[in-house]
DNA sequence: ATCCATAGTTAACGCCTGTAACTTAAGTAA
DNA sequence: TTACTTAAGTTACAGGCGTTAACTATGGAT
């Protein structure tokens, strides 16, 4: 637990300024525009010289998906904390709105997120090794939305199905998600979590990728009425302060 | 109106093999393998001649992924043809059954039609030109569900939000698109839509995307719960057959 | 003062898109 | 049939890419 020699802090700075090239190229070029060749004339040094600090491209772009991923939860979490922290109601809106607002003013980012659009990240569809850095970033945002819904349910129980609502294929494999977590949730308000999970997701990817243009040209009303409409299925309507 | 020459013939010919051989590199190899040198060595030609029949490769991916819309819209025009013409519920079951068959058993040509996955596209969320072929394409697997959806509504009228209800904002851009569309949808029944597109959508690109795997490994069964409880909100249940 | 790991370099291989200039063959008109 | 035109293909090349190999300079430790 020694302090960083200088030598390790000069190798994180330039590690971080080589990711900030990056994402910057992804960010004004986009995602086809972030190159080693590219980042290294940026930084005034040469391609292989990158080697020294990430063995490919590929993993480059992996550590950066994962600091973007940390960089959403942060807001998000950011986000939250700015409400009262009894007011589960105005929190649970506020990180949704969060998730919303870093993915519309972060496109190119949310796209390289949710959407495996590089080259470099290879076959798409491939199973992911969860030790990748990306992936426990992706734990992370999921978190905050999890977290905050295990405590409306144990303050402010919300109707779920049943177990013999569930179809039993479904049922299964929730009760096998349940143990593996450990949460304290019922199995249906897991189907529950993961039904406003699809929602939200669905409305804000569709919004970015720019498939709800052909109906409508401002995203945000609809937005609005969609996450008023998951509300009043989990009752959050009237506010559900609590102390 | 004469019939095509030897000529056209031909050229119809290579063109149709230029797209299969880019199709199958998509789908064995990864997006990233849509080259114009790797699709001449597939057909015994050298990378110029694609030239003669695309003016670059981002507008030979622009027309394949127009191919496969209409690919897809051509499945789920099949499924509903399946089912006879007056079982409207099970013609809309049959089109989203249809609409995520297709996704999952085409996941590289989903993901290259949703998440512009290719470096040749360009810089994402751009606008597009309506008149790309992709764009009109576009319109055509939306038409499929929007005509069901009217077919459903005149039969069979669900409940839906009323003008009050709907946020001025987002009634407005609604009535717009009415307008533009000439539907005889009222306004809320078209919130309704674009909340089943939404919630649809959301849950076939998540398992496409790898993106639900964190809690499920197989994901019908709640793709099957989903569209239970979006048929319930259109009142689909019980069976609508109509004559 | 010496040694060595580290961070950088240049050179090269084999991909890639895209353009220019050239050849060949087919179709068309005199 | 011959001559002209055009389409479809070729090679050559410019410039960009990821990646490896071999080499150089330099800062820190012994």
């Amino acid at each position: 637990m020694t302090a960083p020699s200088r030598r390790e802090r000069l190798r994180a700075a330039t590690i971080a300024e080589i990711k900030q090239a990056a994402r910057r190229r992804l960010v004004d070029h986009g995602p086809a525009a972030i190159s080693l060749r590219a980042i290294a004339r940026e930084m005034g040094m040469t391609a292989p010289a990158l080697y020294r600090y990430f063995p490919s491209l590929e993993a480059l772009v992996t550590e950066l998906v994962a600091d973007l991923l940390d960089e959403m939860t942060d807001s998000m979490e950011a986000a939250r904390d700015a409400e009262p922290e009894g007011d589960i109601r105005a929190r649970l809106y506020a990180v949704t709105r969060a998730f919303r607002e870093w993915a519309i003013t972060h496109r190119p980012e949310f796209t390289l997120i949710f959407a495996n659009p590089l080259p470099s990240l290879g076959h798409p569809n491939t199973r992911r090794d969860p030790r990748q850095p990306d992936c426990l970033a992706g734990t992370r945002y999921g978190d905050v939305f999890a977290r905050l819904f295990v405590e409306l349910w144990q303050r402010r129980p919300f109707p779920v199905p049943s177990r013999e609502e569930l179809p039993p294929g479904l049922l299964a494999q929730l009760d096998r998600y349940r143990e593996l977590t450990g949460t304290p949730l019922p199995t249906g308000a897991l189907y529950v979590f993961l039904s406003c999970w699809v929602r939200l997701y669905g409305m804000v990817a569709l919004e970015v990728f720019g498939h709800l243009h052909f109906a409508l040209d401002e995203i945000e009303p609809m937005f609005e009425a969609e996450v008023a409409r998951l509300a009043r299925r989990l009752h959050l309507d009237p506010p559900a302060t609590i102390r």
